[in-house]
DNA sequence: CGAGGCTGGTGCAACGATGCACCGCATGCT
DNA sequence: AGCATGCGGTGCATCGTTGCACCAGCCTCG
């Protein structure tokens, strides 16, 4: 099923389906079009995406290169920002960079070698100058969950919720129940991400009257540079231990992700504590099993589906309208989903 | 960077650079091969898929067609399944089809169109008839998470796990705790995957010389004919409350999958119950979660990374080397683990 | 009445890689 | 000498689509 059977069937030329095909029909007998319609139709004829590319050097996929869609977080980053993609026709090439800073940047050569022109980037690097060289050649690159950074290309469209008002929702809600004595559980505040997220807790206890220099920033032993999505768990589970050895232990933890949330969760319960009772813990990015876990996790939810349509429409415009070429950042408002994890102090 | 400035930087026409890349090289001086291969690493060439694709009609892509990859367990395949076909070259075109049975044809049907040759599909459909069209006119097709049934194509390849094996291993594992009044938690036995775990259960029931029939199918109300993941948990929920309701409630129980058994722990949990002192309760999968949950769960675990391997392989090996085009069903072997959630019954 | 404009298309040369057919040369065989 | 054979490559048409340049035919206008 070749554009040359279509024009043959419709009694034109070549130039005229591929014309029709490329909104190119401004004086075009409606006559003339309805037949090539009619005949695509008869022929259930698709164009060759091929040699499509390889005449316009365009083509509709976009790459998404995330640390693992092993992880839920970025499993639902994936379906959502392929599902937008699928609704203009695009396809999503999917990356596992597997944390692997080399992996990452081979991927990204790799996807624009292959005349991909838009990629969503979950980095977990904080300087982006190994892809540098690929943006100033044309590469339309959206940074996800991770605000611009001063070093980073002047194109570059970053979305991100609003990491210090997320966390500070978290903390107000617990100060709100009448905690007093509150920890923050993270790993090293490496990623900008993450010292926003500090920021919010330290905010909100200011707002609550309370001076952070009484509340802990969990010191976790072995305070890892980065870490994957079971670590953060253990290292939750970890800090939970060592929070209970102090001696006035919090009563409530704002811990850095879901994932660690369980974690503490967990480390609360091997201490004997009840979550939700004797220990309120807030979690943040609302994963799946935030709702699963027993108790359900109170948590700050990442507008993900709007904020993955949000990254194609932003690569979309820019890639085929040749839109806005400037940079910017998108910050969504994070929303606070209480649930049975948090409870006034005992 | 095209074969041409390849071809130019080596002294040599495009059609000895493009024998070389193929592997035509046997008739080639070894110093000639030199001259190319530095003129590719000089000029960082790579040879532009569109155009290839368009020449020969091949491409390096495969299709992940997956309910959702929101859900750890797809998650853990696409991220398994994109390793295994890095490691060859080929990228991984990912298709959430939501578990409707039109996008996930119609994702089949346009991934052909883009000159895609493999996919490896997990269908929540019983029937395969949708692609059977496409199946005939080359179609690679590899079925995952679902045994070969009668009505699908000869060609087709099935990569599954062994489910009355597992399940089987579950249940024995329950009746050599000591468990002696055992419960099966499941949606309604729609799938071949769900019958034989059933066969699996009652299997391992009677090599304990235990009467199945004094066992119990949980006769959950709604049995809904398929079910997402989340409607799992619900399900394990409702079916725990009824489970406790009745004379004599088990002290054992099996579940479908882990997602269904989190929600039995839950609903155990809301009658006042322990997992793994009161009751035991064993899953089936082995995804993330279920060594996070408190308590850890014990499960059946499919060999993901091996399974996801095969698919490639499978898929790899019929579209290269044209291998074996007769199809055939790969059982692998599934392993329990041993957690917290199963004890002695008290 | 001829230059210029509009209408509704068509012709053609690419895009980059491929792989069959073929070539000139040297050597071996009869 | 005459022909076949092996060697190490090269020439060229081709894949399906695109979009600029162009073209006939008709109309308008000074």
């Amino acid at each position: 099923m070749t554009i040359q059977q279509v024009a043959t069937e419709a009694g034109v030329s070549p130039s005229t389906v591929s014309n029709l095909l490329n909104g190119r029909n401004h004086r075009m007998l409606p006559e003339t079009r309805q037949r090539i319609e009619r005949a695509i139709d008869k022929l259930g004829y698709r164009p060759n995406r091929a040699a499509r590319q390889l005449r316009t050097g365009r083509n509709t996929t976009i790459g998404l290169v995330v640390p693992s869609v092993g992880n839920p977080f970025w499993g639902a980053l994936a379906r959502h920002l392929e599902s937008a993609a699928l609704a203009e026709g695009y396809h999503v090439l999917l990356c596992n960079s597997e944390r692997d800073p080399r992996r990452e940047r081979d991927y990204v050569d790799e996807l624009w070698a292959d005349g991909v022109h838009g990629v969503v980037l979950c980095s977990s690097l904080p300087s982006l100058e190994h892809v540098m060289p690929l943006v100033e050649r044309g590469l339309q690159l959206v940074a996800f969950d991770r605000t611009s950074q001063a070093g980073d290309p002047a194109s570059l469209v970053s979305i991100s919720v609003d990491n210090a008002i997320g966390s500070q929702l978290a903390t107000q809600h617990l100060t709100d129940l009448g905690h007093r004595r509150l920890a923050f559980v993270s790993g090293a505040l490496a990623s900008v991400n993450r010292k926003e997220r500090y920021r919010g807790f330290t905010a909100g206890l200011e707002q609550a009257g309370i001076d952070p220099a009484t509340s802990v920033r969990a010191p976790v032993k072995g305070d890892a540079d980065d870490f994957g999505d079971v670590e953060a768990s253990e290292l939750g589970r970890a800090a939970a231990a060592e929070l209970l050895a102090l001696e006035e232990p919090p009563t409530g933890i704002v811990a850095i992700n879901d994932m660690c949330a369980l974690g503490v969760c967990r480390g609360l319960r091997d201490g004997g504590l009840e979550v939700g009772k004797d220990v309120s813990v807030v979690g943040f990015d609302d994963i799946v099993l935030a709702d699963l876990y027993a108790p359900t996790l109170t948590t700050v939810r990442q507008p993900m589906k709007e904020m993955a349509a949000a990254a194609f429409t932003q690569l979309r415009s820019r890639l085929d309208d040749s839109g806005p070429t400037q940079g910017q950042s998108l910050l969504f408002r994070p929303e606070l989903i209480v649930r049975e994890s948090t409870a006034p102090p005992s």
